[in-house]
DNA sequence: TATTTTTCTTAAACTAGTTTATTTTTTTCT
DNA sequence: AGAAAAAAATAAACTAGTTTAAGAAAAATA
C-alpha cells in the first residue's frame, strides 16, 4: 500500500542507502502514477514540457516521424528503464507511446532537476551534448546525405570553411567521393 | 598573466556571477594548458582515464576508426567548446585529434566531477543515456544494417521477443521489407 | 471457430551510396 | 618559384537498401 515504492526503492538501489522521510515525501508528492493502454499516445511532437518516465511495467517507445510520415524509433524502455525527451521543457520532435500496456510513474521536469539539485555545469554539458547528438542521430536516420550536407551549411557555415571536405564525409558518414559528387551536382544547380 | 583566464571567464558566464577564491584556486589547480599541433593525435582508442578538452584556440575531431581503417567523425571543437569522451574514466573507443594547431585547457575526469559535484541520479541518467546515444550513432554510421541487427540480438536478445519487426527495422534505420531479406538470409545460413 | 485486421514475406525494378583507379587542383615545403 | 605531397574531381562498375505491390501467416476479435 505504499504509494510510489518502486521509485522509493529504485532510488535506495541508486544511493545505496535508505531515504530520509524527506526524500520519500518529495518523491511522493513529485511523481505520479499512470496506466497507459497498448498504442496510446503519451506525448507528441510539438508538445512542450514534456515529462520523463520511469517504467514499472511494460514497454514505451520514444520516435520521431519524417517528412514522409515514415517512423523511425529512437529509444526504447522497458521495465526499470527511463524514458523521455531531455529537451524538456522545449517543445519536442519526438513521440512517445506504449507498445505495451504500461504502468509507469512520471515527473516533470522542474521537480526532477528539485530532486537530483541539476546546478551545475557539468550536468549542462553532458545535456547540451545528449542533445546534440540526439539531433544528429534522427538526421542520420531520416536524411540522405545531401540533406544532412544543406543542414551543415545552414546552420554551421564556418564550419565548411574550416574543415577540409574529408572531415565532412567522415561527419556526415559518407565517402569523400560521394560528397564530392554531391557537390558538384550544387554546383551546376546553382548556375 | 592571469593563469586560467579563459576557464575562470568561461565559468563565470556559465554561473553568471563571480568565482570565490577557493573556486579560482581550485581551477587552476585542476586545468593544464596543452598546446598541439596540427594533426597531433591527444588521445586513441585504447587509452583509459581520458580528460575532458576546453578549446581555447583551434579545432579538435573526436573520430572512430572501423574495422576497415575507415574513419568516421563523431564530433568537432572549436574555440570556447568542450571535447572528449564522456565514457571516461573507462577504456576509449575514440581517438582524439587537432585539426588545426590547438590551444586548450584539459582537466581530468575525477577534477571535473569535484568541480560539479555530480553526486545525484540525474547525472546518471543523462551520462548513461548520452553513451548509450553514441554507441548507437556510432553503430549506424560505421555498420550495415544486417550487423546492427546481430548486435541487438547478441545484446539485448529479450527485446527482440517483445518487439514486433517493424520496430526493429525501424531503430536499426532500415524499412521493414529490408529487415525481412536480413531475416531470411539469416535464417537460410543457420540450416 | 470464423472473420477481420495486423504483421511478415517475396519479388522485381529502382536509387543512394561504395569502391577502385586515374587525373587535376590546391597546399605545403625548401 | 619549383618540387613534392595532400586533397578534390571524375568515371565506371558495383552493392546496400528502397519502393510498390500482392499474397501468406499470425494475431486479435466477434
Amino acid at each position: 500500500m505504499e504509494k510510489c515504492s518502486t521509485i522509493i526503492s529504485y532510488y535506495e538501489h541508486i544511493y545505496n542507502r535508505k531515504l530520509t522521510d524527506w526524500e520519500r515525501k518529495l518523491i511522493e508528492e513529485s511523481f505520479q502514477r499512470q496506466v497507459f493502454k497498448k498504442k496510446e499516445i503519451i506525448f507528441r511532437s510539438g508538445d512542450s514540457n514534456t515529462r520523463h518516465y520511469f517504467v514499472e511495467k511494460g514497454l514505451l517507445r520514444m520516435y520521431v516521424i519524417d517528412a514522409s510520415g515514415k517512423e523511425f524509433n529512437i529509444l526504447f524502455a522497458r521495465e526499470n528503464q527511463w524514458i523521455g525527451d531531455l529537451s524538456t521543457p522545449a517543445t519536442t520532435a519526438f513521440f512517445l507511446d506504449a507498445i505495451e500496456k504500461s504502468v509507469v510513474y512520471s515527473i516533470s521536469d522542474e521537480n526532477m532537476n528539485l530532486l537530483t539539485n541539476n546546478f551545475s555545469t557539468f550536468v549542462r554539458y553532458i545535456k547540451k551534448s545528449y542533445i546534440f547528438l540526439q539531433r544528429r542521430l534522427v538526421s542520420i536516420l531520416t536524411n540522405t546525405a545531401e540533406e544532412n550536407y544543406e543542414e551543415l551549411v545552414r546552420i554551421h557555415p564556418e564550419l565548411i570553411q574550416r574543415l577540409p571536405q574529408y572531415h565532412i564525409s567522415s561527419y556526415l558518414g559518407v565517402t569523400p567521393v560521394f560528397l564530392s559528387k554531391i557537390l558538384s551536382k550544387r554546383a551546376r544547380k546553382k548556375e
